[in-house]
RNA sequence: GUCUCCCUCGUCUAGUGGUUAGGACAACGGGUUUUCAUCCCGUCAACGCGGGUUCGAUCCCCGCGGGAGAUGCCA
């Protein structure tokens, strides 16, 4: 049988890293057992919808460069994808469940549900949820109520004895007592959109989805889906529950860890194969040596016998590791086009680029190249060429070892060496060579003479090699600005 | 509260009834280097606890402890 799996998150927000990571896991099951890869919108709760998400979860797919072999936009044999658009589908079920007896009208008010979860969380009963007060209303009192204009659920009568127990390929069997599953679960809103549970079950069955992968927070509702399933007579799909995403503290990944939205980390600049190869490592591994996964190679190699049945810490520090070695990886032209948005927004080259720009940031990326983690670290290490902030406190020029004096001298000596070497086209060893010498004569060690040099063309004790940031700098600002620090050490 | 699941270095993980328990990130130290970074080398660091089974348990069983998730007209 064709193996079909489908991703299925609902646009009420941003993708985020948990999501992306199940959607990344379906997908590349899907591609290495030549099955079928589903996107399916549920966008079931209409006051938590907005567009922004929708096209945040086309956007996000598209960057990380993830197709589906059936869903909106591409259409499908079991379409349509979108469930807002299959809104008559889950009202036909819900009330063939009704008539089966398996499911019934309810007519309570949300006021009075909410009533019967304070009484009793205050009395702390072990029973907890939905009292079934309208369990076994008889055909006149329904007739009443929708006499009375009152709009009801449709919920689902869960059994009060017996067991329920699905088979998880990841867990093994997992078995809940029918009386421990939260009672009679809502399948059809009073707006008569259906709930998750009703929908889900619904379009995975008519959509022939084999495998059910999904985050291991939907495990609890496991047996009301497989009762779900027996309810309407079909077969039960396979499930594969995947381990959470957590934060640093242990707790599921939200935004007070951090940035969770794939987006934010687009706009810091991660690339996007870095993302990929990272997060399909939280929770799944191939060997424990292999780190480096292309998209390519794990829609060959990708397996559910890897996947682990722990949750893990989705660390931040590797997935910028991670980026760094892509970053390094990367062809220059390509990292050129990569950072120039970055400048652009900076405001530190022109939009739309000029060809000199080009250039430049054509020379911009070697340098550059091996000292950014992320992609928007490239401003900070570039502005130095674009604003002129000279610093102004003395101490700074000076190095470990030397001191004001010497240092004031040293750049006076050095500068005159650098500018005339440079205009007489010597090579940039040699005067390095002469600078070392220079620094020798002053008894200082070479970074005595390098770093006032250093603080007075970059601004900054911390820069690209000197002789790169000249050359980017140009020999007129890099002379205007070596003269500015000696000046500064003359007053 | 109740139910379900989970438990190897700080983190992600490999692994086996007998291993010096392996790798990666982080941290720390060193080397290369004009700073920073890259790169290279090294160090630290784990089988949650208690019982069993066994000649022998990190691995199998039981209990405990800890953690997480679910308990919505959210998914």
């Amino acid at each position: 049988m064709e193996v079909r799996v489908r991703y299925a998150p609902s646009p009420t927000g941003l993708q985020h890293i948990g999501g992306i990571r199940t959607a990344l896991f379906n997908y590349f099951f899907a591609r290495a057992n030549g099955g079928k890869f589903i996107l399916r919108v549920e966008d079931t709760d209409r006051e938590r919808y907005s567009d922004e998400s929708l096209e945040d979860l086309y956007s996000t797919l598209d960057w990380l460069g993830i197709k589906w072999d059936e869903g909106p936009v591409v259409g499908g044999p079991y379409g349509p994808y979108i469930q807002s658009e299959r809104f008559d589908l889950y009202k036909k079920y819900a009330e063939e469940l009704v008539e089966k007896g398996r499911a019934y009208y309810c007519f309570c008010t949300p006021e009075r549900l909410e009533e019967v979860r304070k009484a009793q969380a205050a009395s702390k009963s072990e029973y907890q949820g939905y009292d079934r007060h309208c369990a076994h209303l008889s055909d006149s009192e329904i007739k009443e109520y929708l006499r009375q204009g009152i709009k009801p659920v449709i919920r689902f009568r869960v059994p009060t004895e017996g067991k329920t127990t699905f088979h998880d390929i990841i867990m093994g069997d997992i078995t809940r007592r029918n009386r421990d599953i939260s009672p009679d679960p809502i399948l059809l809103k009073s707006d008569g959109f259906p709930t998750y549970h009703l929908a889900n079950v619904v379009d995975d069955h008519l959509m022939h989805i084999t495998h059910i992968m999904r985050a291991q927070e939907w495990i609890p509702s496991g047996p009301l889906h497989v009762l779900l399933y027996e309810a309407f007579g079909w077969d039960v799909p396979q499930y594969c529950h995947l381990p959470m995403v957590m934060g640093k503290d242990g707790q599921k990944l939200s935004k007070r860890h951090g940035s969770t939205a794939v987006r934010d980390f687009r706009q810091k600049g991660y690339l996007p194969e870095a993302i990929l190869n990272y997060v399909t490592l939280v929770g799944w591994s191939l060997d424990g040596n292999t780190e480096f996964f292309s998209k390519e190679q794990l829609e060959k190699c990708f397996t559910m016998e890897g996947i682990h049945k722990s949750p893990a810490v989705f660390d931040y520090k590797k997935l910028d590791w991670f980026n760094g070695q892509y970053i390094r990886q990367c062809d220059n032209d390509r990292l050129a086009s990569l950072i120039a948005p970055y400048l652009e927004e900076a405001g530190f080259v022109s939009s739309p680029l000029t060809d000199n720009d080009k250039a430049l940031i054509a020379r911009i990326v070697p340098p550059v190249k091996e000292r950014m983690k992320v992609l928007s670290d490239v401003v900070p290490l570039t502005s130095f060429l674009f604003r002129d902030v000279p610093v102004v406190d003395k101490s700074v020029y000076v190095a470990k070892g030397s001191d004001e004096e010497k240092t004031g001298e040293a750049l006076k000596k050095a500068s005159a060496i650098l500018l005339s070497g440079l205009k007489e086209g010597k090579d940039e060893e040699v005067i390095e060579t002469e600078l070392a010498a220079l620094a020798s004569e002053f008894e200082i060690k070479v970074n005595g003479v390098f770093q006032p040099i250093r603080v007075a063309i970059t601004n900054s004790t911390v820069s690209l090699p000197l002789f790169d940031s000249i050359r980017l700098l140009g020999l007129d600002e890099t002379e205007k600005r070596l003269k500015r620090a000696i000046s500064l050490f003359e007053e």
